[in-house]
RNA sequence: GCCCGAGUGGCGGAAUGGCAGACGCGACGGAUUCAAAAUCCGUUGUCCGAAAGGGCGUGUGGGUUCGAGUCCCACCUCGGGCACCA
């Protein structure tokens, strides 16, 4: 049997006719479709603006569903990808069904790399391929039977779309962040507090005395987007500015290995670091992964510590210490190479080595300096420094282990608390100094003689100890146990003498924002002819991206380190080139040739979709507020279920709340967060197979025996891993459709496994979900006749009772979105119908009709067609979810185990109320517990009221 | 190296600290059929046993508890994230 081989083709000749096949699911779901579009069935009202039905919403809460928004690749769709919509449009569905005002719709990311290079390799103008792969996945979408709101998908491309990205832009630019409110303003509040004198000027001269440009030039530097000079990927023999994710390890392009270099190149920049701490705290509050929390925290890696100043004969040297408490140990400084004191500290003895030594290490790649399981390097740069709380002369080295980018770029060694400068110093043959004693246990572990001689140290010590040796006339750590006090102690000593300050510096890094490519959305933004910034006014957008018939970049030589990348839109002259009125007249501009990251849609685009025609604003506000609502009890406001994949963890949940906040402050949005909860799909996985060869031989034919798999005879060796069209083993859902159905393709993806764990795809397993379909449709259909079978006899009670268990276990799994044990449930119970049916040749109409309603979220075509066969006219989608009847959940009899020592003996039936002393007593009756205890003592007696009995004896 | 997450039948997976293996696939047996497919019914953790029944079982080793897949400690394996962040 082949892992992934489809079963034999039914024989359409001998089957009953009014069998649920995938002849007739095609039928039934191609129908319901149509019939779906026709009538607007998910149309979803908004309260205000063209899409208001006030009527049809009223009284209803609302239920905010999103998935992260696809990419629209040319190689179509594989069974993994529409794991995470079927789940949301199950879930949308039941959230309907409890009466919730639900909108759920999918929109097209369709800007950036990807589709640029496709168009690279086919010259096939994105914007022709963009079209055409929205319309194939449209399509492949449709057949899913997916309750989108579809007046409501938008692409980021679109004109009207990418208008609005630009005017956030502009709300972002015309922003800065008040580090003493806490959020940002809008720029003219600047202005007018430099005006007036309540805030002083950077220099301190009155506003009135600076030049324009010069209060040109303080404003942007306050801006939330702004220019900077920023080290960037730069590849020549691409004419283009890289990701990091695409340098190979090498220091080449991944695309044409052309060498890449580092080089510092003016880019526009988001000021996200402004917003690190509320990006961090705000996460306690909001319903996500923890692990995804986990990684954003890591990301953002706020690090509290302290900045000490070190005196030298070049000045001051500022260093960044997380523990300050060790300031007494500090035994040397280390400069990063890039560090602008570097050149003023070296002595001419050591010039020649230390310029060496940095040359090289501007020449090594980002990942070769971070291999850390490389021998530590660095330079002696021939001075000292003084360390303020002891004035021991420290030696100053240059190393490529201390990062520019970091804190201050230089550190204070302390290579008894540090294990990188313990490593260091033993390179280098530096004094190590302990300032805290470590406990006993600690030497044990090491296996040396407890001893402040650092000289027995196999290691660096981070733990808490009693503090040693760190005392000078005014200040003393000596004697203290944790590091949390003597750093306090330490860090107001530094205060109070002007040597330093508490301090706290985050890993995060301002966003880079501009790209040096063509399919993207264009700046906003002209340059006078003094090279000031400024922004195209509101009622000039959308700036277009122009028609570029040329649209690859410009390649030069691949060994020019010193060339300019020439953007694609700067070869258009006669666009870059505008004459504009910014409110002085008539003049002529420089457009900004850069466009914006793939990210930059994706940061607000679930907005859209609240009013995708509005061309006043992004979203009209009344709208706004109805879904992305103020926070309230536990809950944040914004989306109130987004579903995507672990990957974008950081980069697009991090900008999209850091967008969102902006807009919040400056009275945009209503919320703080874009997403209150956030869901992670798993993947769907698949078996590959490689001939000795290592060539991928197609997965569908691979016959397996006995754990050995081969391949026309040949043996193959099997591997687990992603879909792809080089590992030939790639399902689409159309072949899925073709041979089952869509419902049952969906019902086949959401009972694999829980929505968040990756699952192993197995064609051969769908047939199972198919047979459970067919035997539901034929506990209510005749297969030879067609005709219903279902009768106004009330069901025998067991079966009633069945029914309600199911309805009260579906509703709790539907809500947690455990869908696959919905469907173990669903199944239980038509199980049992189908006894019901068996005997009876007929199906009671009061367990049928709520099946149908549940059953309607997963498999909604086959719901809708026996619906209507029940004889009612209109759709099953705003039909209220059945509701559990505590009467019937209620058991007049249970059956219960009997325990001896812990260990099942027997089983009574009784009352579930019943009390302890009848339990044991019945219990002692069983024979098989009677003479388990016969000759023994019962010590203990546990009884859980309607679940177990445990007998202790001895 | 550091930080997360996960290990349950032949396979995918179920189990508020209370009957381990729901549900599905596969396999085996039967009904139906000229025959097969499809469909329906039954069996299916493992070992001993003819059976009744019993022993053993949730990665490994300990612990808490009347009772542990579930909680605690240590370890092993796999997956993911970060990676000289001072």
């Amino acid at each position: 049997m082949t892992e992934s081989a489809t079963p034999p083709a039914q024989s359409p000749a001998n089957m009953p006719p009014y069998r649920y096949s995938a002849r007739l699911a095609a039928e039934i779901e191609s129908r319901w479709q149509d019939l779906w579009e026709q009538r607007g069935t998910f149309h979803t009202p908004n309260p205000a603006g063209p899409l208001a039905d006030t009527a049809r919403l009223a009284g209803k809460p609302k239920a905010f569903i999103v998935d992260m928004f696809p990419y629209p690749s040319g190689a179509g769709l594989h069974v993994g990808h529409p794991l995470g919509y079927i789940g949301t449009d199950v879930y949308a569905r039941f959230k309907r069904m409890k009466g919730f005002n639900v909108l759920h719709t999918l929109g097209y990311d369709s800007f950036g790399l990807p589709a640029e290079q496709h168009a690279i390799t086919t010259g096939i103008h994105p914007r022709i391929n963009t079209e055409s792969n929205i319309a194939n996945m449209r399509r492949q979408l449709r057949r899913l039977g997916l309750g989108h709101d579809q007046r409501r998908s938008v692409s980021t491309t679109d004109e009207d779309f990418y208008k609005w990205t630009q005017w956030i832009f502009l709300q972002v630019h015309g922003a800065w962040y008040d580090t003493e409110q806490k959020r940002a303003r809008r720029i003219e509040e600047l202005v007018t507090e430099f005006d007036k004198g309540t805030r002083p000027t950077p220099d301190g001269r009155p506003w009135s005395q600076l030049t324009t440009n010069e209060r040109h030039q303080v404003i942007d530097s306050y801006r939330l987007a702004y220019l900077t000079d920023a080290p960037v990927n730069w590849c020549p023999g691409l004419g283009t500015i890289l990701a990091n994710e695409e340098v190979t390890a090498e220091g080449r392009s991944d695309i044409g290995n052309y060498p890449v270099f580092k080089r510092n190149m003016r880019q526009w920049m988001m000021r996200i670091t402004s917003y690190a701490d509320r990006l961090l705290d705000d996460l306690d509050r909001l319903d996500w992964p923890e692990p995804i929390k986990l990684m954003q925290r890591n990301w953002i890696g706020r690090s509290v510590g302290a900045r000490v100043a070190f005196s030298s004969s070049a000045g001051n040297i500022d260093v960044f210490t997380t523990r300050p408490d060790t300031l007494f140990g500090a035994t040397f400084l280390v400069l990063s190479p890039e560090h602008p004191m570097v050149a003023s500290l070296t002595s001419p003895e050591q010039r020649d080595a230390v310029e060496r030594y940095c040359a090289q290490a501007a020449a090594k790649q980002d990942s070769e300096r971070q291999d850390d399981s490389k021998e530590k390097t660095g330079v002696f740069v021939g001075a000292t420094a003084t360390n303020p709380v002891n004035g021991t002369q420290v030696p100053i080295y240059v190393a490529d282990y201390v990062l520019m980018g970091y804190g201050t770029g230089a550190i204070m060694a302390v290579p008894s608390g540090d294990q990188r400068d313990f490593e260091f110093a033993r390179t280098y043959n530096l004094p190590i100094v302990a300032t805290a004693m470590p406990p006993d246990s600690w030497f044990e572990q090491h296996d040396i003689a407890p001893s402040a001689n650092c000289s027995t140290w196999p290691c660096a010590f981070t733990g808490d100890g009693v503090y040693i040796d760190s005392a000078n006339s005014s200040v003393s750590l000596n004697g203290l146990t944790s590091i949390e006090e003597a750093s306090t102690t330490i860090v107001e000593w530094l205060e109070k003498n002007s040597h330093g300050q508490g301090t706290t510096t985050y890993r995060l890094r301002d966003w880079l924002f501009s790209r040096q490519r063509y399919w993207g959305e264009p700046f906003p933004i002209v340059y006078d002819e003094d090279g000031n910034a400024h922004a195209v006014p509101e009622s000039q957008l959308p700036v277009l991206l122009p028609e570029l018939a040329d649209f690859k970049p410009t390649a030069l030589d691949p060994n020019d380190a010193d060339s300019d990348p020439i953007p694609p839109l700067a070869r258009i002259t006669d666009w870059t080139q505008v004459t504009m009125d910014l409110g002085d007249g008539p003049r002529s501009y420089r457009r900004e040739v850069n466009v914006m990251p793939q990210w930059a849609g994706s940061c607000w685009y679930e907005m859209r979709y609240l009013d995708p025609t509005n061309d006043t604003h992004f979203v009209n506000p009344e709208v706004e507020k109805y879904w992305m609502g103020p926070a309230h009890e536990g809950h944040t406001g914004g989306v109130d279920l987004y579903v995507g994949g672990v990957e974008h963890a950081v980069l697009h949940l991090l900008y999209s709340r850091f967008w969102h906040k902006v807009l919040y402050d400056l009275g945009h949005v209503s919320s703080e967060e874009p997403f209150h909860r956030l869901f992670n799909q798993g993947y769907i996985q698949a078996y590959a197979y490689r001939d000795a060869r290592g060539q991928a031989v197609p997965a569908a034919e691979v016959v397996e025996n006995n754990g050995a798999y081969s391949w026309n005879g040949e043996s193959v060796s099997r591997e687990y891993g992603k879909m792809g069209k080089s590992l030939k083993n790639i399902v689409t859902p159309d072949e899925m459709y073709e041979e089952f159905g869509a419902d049952t393709f969906r019902l086949y993806e959401m009972s694999m496994g829980p929505l968040d764990a990756s699952r192993p795809w197995n064609t051969r397993d769908v047939v199972g979900m198919q047979r459970f379909l067919q035997r539901l449709w034929r506990n209510m259909v005749d297969e030879d006749t067609g005709d219903l079978i279902v009768t106004n006899d009330p069901a025998p009670e067991e079966l009633l009772r069945h029914l309600h268990r199911t309805i009260a276990g579906v509703e709790a799994d539907m809500d947690g979105l455990r869908f696959n044990t919905v469907i173990a449930k669903l199944i239980e119970f038509n199980n049992a119908l189908t006894q019901h049916v068996t005997q009876t040749h007929s199906s009671p109409r009061d367990v049928v009709v709520p099946l149908v309603q549940m059953l309607s979220p997963l498999c909604p075509h086959l719901a809708e067609e026996l619906w209507a066969r029940l004889g009612h006219s209109d759709t099953v989608t705003y039909e209220p979810f059945p509701v559990a009847d505590p009467e019937l959940l209620k058991e007049d009899t249970v059956e219960i185990p009997v325990q001896i020592n812990g260990k099942v003996r027997g089983r009574i039936v009784a009352s579930p109320d019943a009390d302890q002393d009848t339990l044991v007593a019945l219990a002692q009756a069983v024979d098989s517990v009677a003479a388990a205890l016969a000759g023994k003592q019962i010590v203990k007696t546990i009884v859980v009221p309607g679940r177990m009995v445990n007998l202790v004896i001895k």
